[in-house]
DNA sequence: CGTATCGTTGAAATATATCAATCGCAGTGG
DNA sequence: CCACTGCGATTGATATATTTCAACGATACG
């Protein structure tokens, strides 16, 4: 992949951004890949990058939805999140990328060379503040998530799960889950049977209504609320 | 405690270090309290900062031991990390603290104002760089730990807590547990009843030996690591 | 030396996992 | 157009790891 991409992701014009330098407060979102970068498209289950290879790209979620994910000697999975159009994802301080990345639906990915962002960061202490932004970002969602994986229940889980893609798309009726209860699971720390368990047990109690399995609608946003805790 | 804190953290000379911008490799660590900072001192399960409030310090452990953590509206908790000396926390990229801190025992904390290293940021790519690194490193271990409590089973838990206190310290013979069981329960998402079954079983399996409660002899590294997993 | 706190151990309960069968839908080919 | 196939999702029955509840033991502290 990485040779393939080297060829492919052509570096177009660097525009330093100019604005008030951000270090001292918090000022945000500032597009990082302005004028830069080149277009890739994922099939659907195709690798991103995998984990421990060289960190020299990042990436941004044009549309389609990725999951990042370690895994065990063993098989098992821990997915560490789900990426959506707009997302940024791959941005690495150290050498090598520390989870794997693959598209879950076919996606378009916007890939930018991490030495081009670098390069701005030398100059620009406005994009050296971007992206630890997004870094610290990052570790708020992986530490909600340690609190999630440590001590929510099952029910509790897949209910803050649905709040959370809710959260993202305030005025969408439905839900839409790009993953399959696969993905779930293992984002989740449960298995496929629990989660699929979870939903009828939702929806037997009237708090959401599946169309589908990959669509949910919030029938009562308070119950759902109640039930993230 | 942040008033009490405005009037003691005296913060001394700012020394803008100087040496190879590094926001293209990995170059690390770089002491970034090098003469800033007052010292404080913390008693046993004193709070050093809570959840939401405002981020205005960053901290040095010099000695003891600090906890991080979450809590649930009904009491329940998550341990986002265990801090050692030389570590730093309470660094956040927004305007609020993600988790809150105590001291787990009485410890000695070097304090430094945030704007005081930002300052240097805006002047210094290595300062920003350097900032942007400790973030990334807190990442790191919170995503490993998210694989630990999505997919570890409770033995597995354990071995890989000791394992990594272990690795810490390499050449000590004991791993010295600052922290209580349920400390450790809330870090490993068990309860402490597991935690204990636990430490007796790796014992009775010949991987380790407790000395007390708070002393851990590793019997053997490769039968500890095989537990990791 | 008594008391409080923390840790350990045991027995029982339970949430979730595991194993296994069926269902349902999308794509395929007759 | 409709059966056929395959894969993911659901449901059911059972197993099990971990929790919960409870008692006891050890250790530190005044």
């Amino acid at each position: 992949m990485s040779a393939q991409l080297a060829q492919s992701a052509v570096v177009h014009t660097l525009r330093p951004m100019v604005g008030p330098t951000s270090w001292s407060r918090e000022s945000e979102p500032f597009d990082l890949f302005q004028g830069l970068g080149a277009r890739m498209t994922f099939d659907r289950d195709a690798e991103i990058y995998g984990e421990g290879e060289a960190a020299d790209f990042v990436y941004r979620v044009a549309s389609g939805c990725v999951r990042t994910y370690k895994v065990l000697a063993d098989g098992r999975r821990q997915i560490g999140d789900f990426l959506l159009p707009g997302d940024v994802f791959g941005l690495e301080a150290g050498a090598d990328h520390l989870l794997s990345a693959e598209a879950i639906c076919r996606s378009e990915i916007v890939v930018c060379r991490r030495n081009a962002l670098f390069n701005l960061a030398q100059r620009s202490p406005e994009v050296g503040h971007a992206l630890w932004s997004l870094t610290a970002r990052e570790l708020e969602r992986a530490q909600s998530h340690l609190m999630l994986l440590g001590r929510k229940s099952a029910c509790e889980r897949v209910a803050t799960f649905l709040q959370t893609l809710s959260d993202r798309f305030p005025e969408d009726p439905e839900i839409c889950l790009h993953m399959s209860r696969q993905d779930m699971a293992d984002y989740l720390g449960l298995t496929i049977e629990t989660v699929s368990r979870t939903f009828t047990q939702l929806q037997a109690e009237g708090v959401i209504a599946l169309h589908g399995c990959r669509k949910v609608e919030v029938l009562s946003r308070q119950a759902l609320r109640r039930k993230t805790y």
